[in-house]
DNA sequence: CGCGTAGTTGAACTCCATCAATGTCAGTGG
DNA sequence: CCACTGACATTGATGGAGTTCAACTACGCG
């Protein structure tokens, strides 16, 4: 996985959050420009009926809580340890500033969040939720450092739930279901082995492979 | 409903779309920027089962087809007669450059396509199609220039359809449920007055109101 | 006028949400 | 070290909402 990161770290300070510590808050001013290092981050909303969502997942590399409208839409939570630059928005713009005038690195970078609402947008349009779960992992286990086909995979089926909009039992069998068909293994819940890429891809592109 | 545009019609050329025509494609390499000065824009993928998606609907002061990734993600169709301004990625990246440094007036427009998918999850990650239904005609409703409760709604419910992720059945039969529930009337396929707005929140809310 | 596309309606079925019970695991304090 | 606790995961049974299929209608446009 290569990353490109925009701010300086010895400039800023570099912080650190422990799972389940909250970067930022939904509804708060926009004053913060958040880059990613390490780790991964959990974009949470609450409804006003107390209606919990995942709007997105976010790694290293990642830029959250861009000042595009006046207050963060979302919480920024981290799901497992993580380390970020926290930066001022008016730095940020004076940032965004130098790199418009050479090349689009920075505007690649400030595409992170916009990827992540398309993304959870393309997940949640599947029909089934077993092609779901399938286009879910691939689409994770693409941004974790993952040496072999073994990844760590600290998600809880919550946080997933609330992601794909489906609900936590629907995701334990879904996840049991790609398990017995060998395309998947989880020696620990925090534990991925992809047996079966080709056979995950195929599931997620249309779930009739459900023999 | 304010509009604030940020290119110079008499620098570009002013251009025009009639319905079902496209603005650009989806693969192709993103080297203009469009910014909507009239009219309803979808943003429709194909995906490799033929399988079509709305991923967003787009208007009047709207930025769309941003340099944020190499290739277009979506094809641009108007869905009514539509006005444009097309503007090569290089000098709009100037543009940018110049309100980095003075205020955040760019950046919000910038937002527009971020804001689509965003809503687009919001709207698909309700539990039921009623309340999905009604939020998606609120969500249009604030953008479309209403006078008085009366507004052109020139959306097929095929489009509605791929864009919440139902089938267009499921459309009809919502609107159908809405209208006998007196929150909304459709003299035509393309008027929709809304008569109890407050009803429509309560149901987009949460659809429990389904006497 | 006739054709094609979009919308409408009904009936059957499927899949997922829901509820409830149980299991598992990590952390805590006795 | 073990019991206790709470959060998360698992599993089964049930019902209901939405898909699907099919037939029919309405509308716009040549």
């Amino acid at each position: 996985v290569q990353v490109h990161f925009s701010l300086n770290q010895s400039c800023s300070l570099l912080r650190n959050a422990h799972p389940g510590q909250t970067l930022f808050r939904q509804g708060d001013d926009c004053d913060h420009v958040f880059e990613l290092y390490s780790g991964i981050v959990r974009g949470v909303t609450i409804s006003e009926e107390g209606q919990r969502k995942v709007v997105g997942f976010f790694f290293a590399g990642d830029q959250i809580g861009l000042p595009l409208s006046r207050s963060y839409r979302f919480s920024a939570e981290a799901v497992t340890e993580a380390s970020y630059v926290r930066q001022a928005e008016e730095s940020w713009r004076l940032a965004l500033f130098d790199s418009c005038s050479s090349d689009r690195n920075m505007l690649r970078l400030i595409s992170a969040e916009q990827d992540a609402f398309y993304r959870r947008g393309e997940l949640m349009s599947c029909r089934n939720v077993l092609s779901q779960t399938a286009a879910f992992l691939l689409s994770i286990i693409d941004r974790l450092a993952g040496q072999g086909n073994r990844v760590d995979f600290r998600l809880s089926q919550i946080d997933i739930a609330d992601y794909l909009a489906i609900s936590p039992e629907t995701v334990c069998r879904s996840l049991r279901r790609l398990r017995e068909m060998h395309a998947i293994e989880m020696p620990t819940h925090s534990i991925l082995v992809v047996q079966d890429r080709e056979m995950l891809e195929t599931i997620a592109q249309d779930g009739l492979a459900a023999g």
